[in-house]
DNA sequence: CAAATAGTGTCTTTCAGACAATATTGT
DNA sequence: ACAATATTGTCTGAAAGACACTATTTG
């Protein structure tokens, strides 16, 4: 086929977060090249001929990161395609946002490019290159608002969880905090959001909390509202 | 810059929705090339070198149906980019929402290529070219959800409109009927989404109704829930 | 026992939905 | 007057938020 006009050129980044110290963090990596050499940088990179879009943001996420975890979730964002926000060369990006549990250790031990989780808010008060912060805020306002009708907060946590370990995780991305009894209410009568399990985590401070599995549902039904 | 790898090629699709004769139509446009030549599709082409997205969109709109209006909602769905979405070459298809007032006459009365609103529920029933399906059905559910909690209803109806207007919008969309009452008092309820005017719409079968043009919101402050 | 967290109960307010009642036009 | 649509009023049930209360652990 022959194309009858310069082509652009596709990219894919990805803002991936999680939550570590009862804090949001975003994973960046250093850039190892022109333009914003040096800077910290979303996570991403040019889309190859034969792979899918999700594969794509997959490699680069290896590739850039050496990030072995699959991510809990992956959504497309949107595409950012102003003819000016790449110097390089004309380039659309679509963007996607990645969830993973929050782990202790650092992401990137190996002998991959810098990376590093850093605080969401610490970033924000930073430049980013290209439209990344606009695409990072993008990604908040994403996370937030899905936290009301979506089980996405399952995401953040590991395979079992406490109502209250879910809790934080809607108190840290609404910052602001929740009232205990009715947020697990709206927990138990959201129907299948989680699924209660015979065990129990002990050791925290209080009453021993019930462990919960995700449910089987994406949606709440009814919703979480912020 | 060198690109490390070959190019996939970016193209921007639109479905354009009203509302005509008590029905949800689509504008489709019949191919004029290779492949799926003859068979209705969405509008939609190659994007620029120099342009930004919304700007080809508006463009190939132009181009292919002949549409003069400018959309009075115009929105990004998102981008569609499997691998073998398009049989001659690597593509990724950046695809929007448009909602135009529903006018009584036909779309390109000109020289431009064929094109036609058709019913949506008819169009559901056949097949459509690449994934031109999937995108559609993307674009209704965003409708049907946007309906909700933004002011997207008022780009259906014209500058001024009544609440019953607006009502048939939600009942056409949602397909199901509305209590009037309870409909006409959420509305009004909602800060801001509409603003009502001095003048009446006459000429109908009962009382007459006040005539509202859109508030200042877009985001809906009670939404109007489905 | 005190402190801390988990989980339940209760009350009030708000709001959606069903439906009745009133208002104002064309035929 | 009657049919049709607009607009307002009333009632009921569901759900959210404030907050008190009980349960069970650690220090």
């Amino acid at each position: 086929m022959a194309h009858p006009f310069p082509p652009v050129y596709v990219t894919v980044d990805v803002v991936v977060l999680t939550i570590r110290d009862d804090e949001l963090h975003v994973l960046l990596v250093r850039r190892g090249s022109q333009p914003w050499l040096g800077c910290l940088a979303l996570p991403g990179g040019f889309l190859r001929q034969t792979e899918d879009l999700p594969d794509g943001v997959r490699r680069e996420l290896r590739e850039e990161t050496g990030l072995s975890l699959e991510p809990a979730h992956l959504e497309q964002l949107g595409t950012f395609g102003a003819p000016d926000r790449d110097p390089r060369a004309r380039t659309v990006s679509v963007a996607y946002l990645a969830v993973l549990p929050g782990l202790g250790e650092p992401v990137a031990g190996t002998d991959a490019a810098e990376a590093r989780w850093f605080p969401v808010a610490e970033i924000l008060a930073t430049d980013l290159p290209f439209d990344h912060h606009l695409i990072l805020t993008t990604g908040l306002e994403r996370a937030r608002s899905k936290l009301e009708y979506t089980t996405l907060a399952t995401a953040f946590v590991g395979p079992t969880f406490t109502i209250g370990e879910l809790r934080q995780v809607y108190e840290i991305i609404w910052g602001r905090p929740l009232d205990p009894g009715n947020f697990h209410r709206k927990v138990l009568g959201s129907h299948h959001f989680v699924h209660r399990t015979d065990a129990a985590r002990t050791g925290g401070r209080g009453r021993p909390a019930a462990l919960f599995r995700p449910g089987r549902t994406g949606l709440l039904n009814p919703p979480i509202l912020r």
